[in-house]
DNA sequence: ATCGTATGTTAGTCCATACTAACTCTTAAG
DNA sequence: CTTAAGAGTTAGTATGGACTAACATACGAT
């Protein structure tokens, strides 16, 4: 017994190492914008040297998780794709859980569940879910995936492409930078906040938007990082 | 930047990873009896090959976390014992959280704790031991040690070792077979239960307790993972 | 005191993952 | 249409961690 070839000890579930998974998820969102994603682009995101990305995207393909097009970029393959909402699910509803059942600030579990989402079961995974009443979105308003991997991705607005004067509801903000977060937080922007343009720079220059009766202002960056549906004042039926 | 060299995204917290974790709390556990951690039992403990061990020793004392002397054991530095009982205290705090609070069987949480311990932050694992009043056992009976590595390792008798007629209080149970956990939940043994020796074979044979009012054998090999503390009916101070 | 078995260690491989350096594509600018 | 910059890949190296096979040590039994 215990002839298992090396790294084995490492693996769960589905013999994928975590920085295996790390890449899924990175290559996963990536794609969202209709291109494969690139190589740079994922060596970017995870902070690693493009040459790894290289190498992953090798041993990730003779896995059958991704399709790489040389010199083109990789996509998901149906089976990469699963395993990354996978992925995602257990990251968002382990936020969740340390959201409201933990106490944690929504600035702070973004690191903590990136280290938790590799080694929960799926088990551990559903009894939070479970504890939650299964929540549809985290504490950021990012989806959920269900456990069959389907998830509501529509592409969103950012407050950086609504009009002078729009108003719009908060949907979801970008979770990857607690600094950011708090910023937010501080402003009263979070999911369902309610935001009002009342100013926009020329080219592409800062916005002034309104939430709570608080004017405050905007770089373009931070704009674009939080995503609103604008609400329907005009009747025209908000879908 | 990014010129951290290979190995360091799989570390957590104290520049460790998983797998030297696992190898100082395994040599914490051998060494208890005395005798520094043998080779070969750390080997049989871990499940991998005693060759694996010696690399890994390598390793660890060069990082100033156990002593080697060389065909004789290891032994741990103050830093590595202080780093195992960290990581205990992870472990009996993960898995008291999840009994409590998540409703898995005393006998499901060892293996995820096993998993869980290595991602968990302090700053979580903290959080859920104040959200359980600060425990200080976990679901096994098993002492958790404080933040401070401060832990009563008390040396503990097993029913084997209790003579016939003899009461005593369940203190502890072996917590690594959840088959042999289920076997004893089924006969009601759980800390803090009474079982009293009712019988024993001779030449290390089953010994037959009685448990709530009902009779049954156990096996030296289990009635050796039962730790207890012997009643004292004929006053001799239980100390 | 010696010797054989247990136990332990070294040597040589392997794989995952990362890096740098050097090379190769792709593509946009002219 | 050419070409150079930027994107991507390969080659070569390192480290952690694990394996097997072969060698080394310790120690209890004779």
């Amino acid at each position: 017994m215990k002839k298992t070839p090396a790294t084995a000890r490492t693996v769960r579930r589905g013999a994928l190492t975590g920085q295996a998974e790390d890449y899924l998820k990175a290559i996963y969102e990536m794609e969202q914008g209709g291109e494969p994603a690139a190589t740079n682009a994922v060596a970017a995101l995870l902070g690693i040297a493009p040459a790894s990305v290289s190498g992953m995207l090798q041993r990730l393909s003779r896995l059958g998780l991704v399709h790489v097009e040389r010199y083109r970029g990789a996509r998901l393959t149906h089976m990469g794709r699963r395993a990354a909402l996978q992925l995602i699910r257990r990251h968002r509803i382990i936020e969740s859980y340390l959201v409201t059942r933990l106490g944690f600030g929504w600035d702070e579990v973004d690191e903590e569940a990136e280290r938790l989402e590799h080694g929960a079961s799926t088990e551990l995974v559903e009894r939070m879910a479970a504890a939650l009443g299964h929540p549809t979105e985290d504490p950021h308003g990012a989806p959920i995936p269900t456990s069959d991997g389907v998830v509501d991705e529509r592409r969103l607005q950012s407050i950086a492409d609504l009009a002078v004067g729009q108003t719009a509801r908060v949907v979801r903000v970008s979770d990857r930078d607690s600094e950011f977060l708090r910023y937010l937080a501080a402003m009263g922007i979070r999911p369902n906040a309610t935001v009002k343009v009342a100013d926009r720079a020329p080219f592409d220059g800062p916005v002034t938007i309104t939430v709570r009766g608080a004017r405050h202002q905007l770089g373009v960056a931070a704009a674009s990082r939080v995503y609103v549906e604008p609400v329907a004042r005009t009747r025209r039926a908000a879908k």
